[in-house]
DNA sequence: TGTTAGCACTCTCGGCCATTGAGTGCTAAT
DNA sequence: ATTAGCACTCAATGGCCGAGAGTGCTAACA
C-alpha cells in the first residue's frame, strides 16, 4: 500500500521533531508548531492509521508517538532529501568545516584516520569509528638494513602504498657494512614486488636455506621483518565520542549507559560491524542490526577508496532518532576526502 | 595534639570500611565487625572526639561517619604500612601479573606506555593516565636519506635513546644516490652527538650557506627532519579507563559523571597535574589538588628513569576513598618494570 | 574514671496516594 | 472529510508517613 502524500508530510514532520526532541510528540504540538493545513483531530486519525501500518509506536496510551525502525528507513530512503536541500547553507558550513579541518592536518595518513574519527565525532555529537586502511594487495617496494652502533641494526620496509615502517634491531654480534648491504640486495632482490600478504615465515625461510653465507644474519631479521610486515598489513580501529552518549536522553540510565559503553569496548564486534556494511553510504536503522546491543542504535557507514577499490571505512554511531540527513552529509563528504587524500599520498 | 593509639586504630577501621563500601560507617557496625574490643558506645565517644579532630563528618545528623582528606592524608603517611603488610600475598599477585603482562608485550617502548595505561585502569578499576618519556638530553645519532623511486625519499633518524622515525619526502626532481649519500654524511659529521632540542631551523640554515652545492636539498629535507625531530622530543599522555567511574558510587549521579569526563578531556590540566606531582610516588588528595574539578579526587603519580633522570610518569585518579595502599604498591611496582624496561631497551 | 546499656531524638529513604497535565479516541456537528 | 468537544488514560510530580539506621545523652556499673 503507498502511502498518500499527507500521511508522508505528517510522518516526515514526526520525525524531524522527535529526531530535536527525543520527546514522543502528540497531535496538538504537529498542529502548532508545523504548517500543515489541518487539525490535531485530522492529524490524530492519521496518525493512528500510521500507528496501523507500522510507522509509528505509542510508548504508553496517553503519550505521543515515536517514529518505528520502518518510519526511519522510509525517511532515509524517500524523506530525508528534502531537509537536505533546505539545509543546503548548512551542508556548506560544514564542508567548509571539514575541508579546513583537513588542510591544517597533513602529517601521517594514519594520523589523518585517527584525527577523522575526532572529527566526526565532534561534528554530529556522536560516537563515530574509522578503520584505517589495508592495503591487501599492496606490494614491498624497498627493505634496508643499516649498521647504527655495534649492536644494533635498523630495518627499514617501505611499501609501494607509501607506508614506511622501522624497527631497531639489537645484536650479540657486530655485523659489518658489506654484510648488511648484501643482505639488503640479497632481500630485495627476492621479495620486492610480491604482495606483503604472501611474505611469509616460510618463504624466509626458503630464502636462508637457500643462501647459506647469511643464513643466521636472515633468521636474526626475520622475526622483525615478519613482524613489521604484519604491522602494514593490519588494521587500526579508532573510536571517539564514547562521551558524548551522556548528552542524550536515551542514554540517561546509567546502567543503560553502561551496557552500551561495554559493548562498544569490544573492538571487534564493532569491527564486525563495519566489515558487514555496504559500500558508498549505507544506513542500519535498529533491529536491522545483528547486535543485540545495538538495536536501539543507528550505524551511517561510509567507504573511502585508493584506486577505485574499498580501502578503508568509517561509521558513525548514535540512537535511531539520529539526524540522518546531517550525519549522512558529513558522512559522505569526509570519505570524499578521505579518497582524495589518499589519491595525493599516492600520486605524488 | 597527638591521636592516642585507640583512636588511630578507630579511625582505620572507619577508613578501610568506607574505602570497600563508600557508605558512611556507624559506631555499631563498626563494633560488629572489627574486633575492637569495645562497645559501640565507647566508639560513639571516640567519633565524637574525632569529628572534632577534623578527621570525620557526617553528611547529616543521623549517619554514620565519612573519613576527611585530613583522615586519609594520616591514612596514607601512618596508616597504611599496615594493611599492606597484611595483603603481603595480593600484592604478591598483583606483582606476578604486572610482570607477565609486560614480558608478553615486548613491542615498542611507546606501545608499553600506552599499554601501561590500560593494565593500570584494568588493574586499579580506576582511571590510569601515563606520559611517555621525554628524553630532553636525548642526542642524534643517526640519520640517513635513502631514494626510493624517482622521486621519494627516505629519510630515517635514529636517536641515542634507540628511538628510529622515518618519513618519505616527495619530490619533483630525482636526486642521485651519491648526492643523498652526500647530504646524508655532511648532515651526520654536522648533526650526530646534538642534543635533539638544539637541532634549530637556525642551525640547519647555517649548514645550508655553508654548503652551497646541495643547499636546494638540504633545504627540502629540513622541514622533514625538523618535524622529525620535535615528534621525537614530544610527550604523549594516555588516558584510560574513564568509563570506571560509572562503576563508582560517587559517579551515580549522571551529572557529576559528565563534568568530570569534561575534565578529564581537557588534556592539558591532566598534564599539569602530572608535571607538578613530586618523583617517586607522591598522593594528592582531594582538596590538596589544585583543580577544583578534582577535589572530590586523589591522584597517585610514580615516576620512572633512565640513567637516574626522572623521563616519565604515571598517574591514577580515583575518589578520595580509593585503596591507597593497593594503588601505591602497584603504582610503585609498575613504575619501577617501567625503569627496568628503559634500562634494557638502552642497554642492550 | 572510663566504659557501657538504654533511650529519646533526628534524618533519610522508600512506598503510597492524590493531583496534574499531556495526549488520545470517540462522537456529533459542520 | 474535517473538526470541536469531551471523557478517559496514564506517567510524572509532590506530599505524607512509617521504617530503619545512627546519634548523643544519661545513668549505672566496674
Amino acid at each position: 500500500m503507498e502511502l498518500e502524500d499527507r500521511k508522508l508530510r505528517i510522518l516526515q514532520a514526526i520525525i524531524q521533531d522527535f529526531i530535536s526532541t527525543a520527546e514522543p510528540v502528540g497531535s496538538r504540538t504537529l498542529a502548532k508548531k508545523y504548517n500543515l493545513g489541518i487539525s490535531s483531530a485530522t492529524i490524530r486519525n492519521e496518525m493512528s492509521d500510521l500507528e496501523e501500518l507500522g510507522y509509528l509506536h505509542q510508548p504508553h496510551t496517553s503519550a505521543g508517538r515515536i517514529p518505528s525502525d520502518k518510519a526511519y528507513r522510509l525517511y532515509v530512503d524517500r524523506l530525508m532529501a528534502e531537509p537536505l536541500q533546505q539545509n543546503q547553507k548548512l551542508v556548506q558550513k560544514h564542508k567548509k568545516i571539514i575541508q579546513e579541518e583537513f588542510l591544517q592536518r597533513v602529517g601521517e595518513l594514519e594520523e589523518a584516520i585517527s584525527y577523522t574519527a575526532r572529527l566526526l565525532s565532534k561534528m554530529t555529537k556522536l560516537i563515530s569509528v574509522t578503520l584505517s586502511p589495508q592495503f591487501k594487495q599492496s606490494k614491498l617496494k624497498y627493505l634496508q638494513l643499516i649498521p647504527i652502533d655495534s649492536n644494533s641494526i635498523l630495518l627499514v620496509i617501505v611499501s609501494e602504498s607509501g607506508v614506511a615502517k622501522n624497527t631497531i634491531l639489537r645484536t650479540t654480534e657486530t655485523h659489518s657494512l658489506e654484510s648488511l648491504q648484501m643482505v639488503s640486495n640479497l632481500l630485495n632482490h627476492k621479495l620486492k614486488g610480491l604482495c606483503i600478504a604472501d611474505i611469509t615465515k616460510e618463504r624466509i625461510r626458503g630464502i636462508k636455506d637457500e643462501i647459506k653465507t647469511f643464513s643466521s644474519l636472515i633468521e636474526m631479521v626475520s622475526p622483525a621483518l615478519l613482524s613489521i610486515l604484519e604491522d602494514m598489513l593490519s588494521v587500526n580501529l579508532y573510536l571517539e565520542g564514547i562521551t558524548n552518549i551522556f548528552n542524550l536522553p536515551e542514554y540517561h540510565d546509567i546502567e543503560k549507559a553502561k551496557e552500551f559503553i561495554g559493548f562498544l569496548d569490544q573492538r571487534e564486534q564493532i569491527t564486525d560491524l563495519l566489515v558487514h556494511s555496504k559500500d558508498g553510504v549505507d544506513v542500519t536503522i535498529g533491529k536491522e542490526n545483528s547486535f543485540e546491543n545495538m538495536q536501539d542504535c543507528s550505524l551511517v557507514t561510509a567507504t573511502y577508496q585508493l584506486n577505485g577499490c574499498v580501502v578503508g571505512k568509517i561509521g558513525i554511531i548514535g540512537p535511531t532518532r539520529m539526524d540522518y540527513a546531517n550525519i549522512v552529509s558529513i558522512a559522505d563528504y569526509v570519505t570524499k576526502i578521505l579518497t582524495d587524500l589518499l589519491r595525493k599520498y599516492n600520486d605524488k
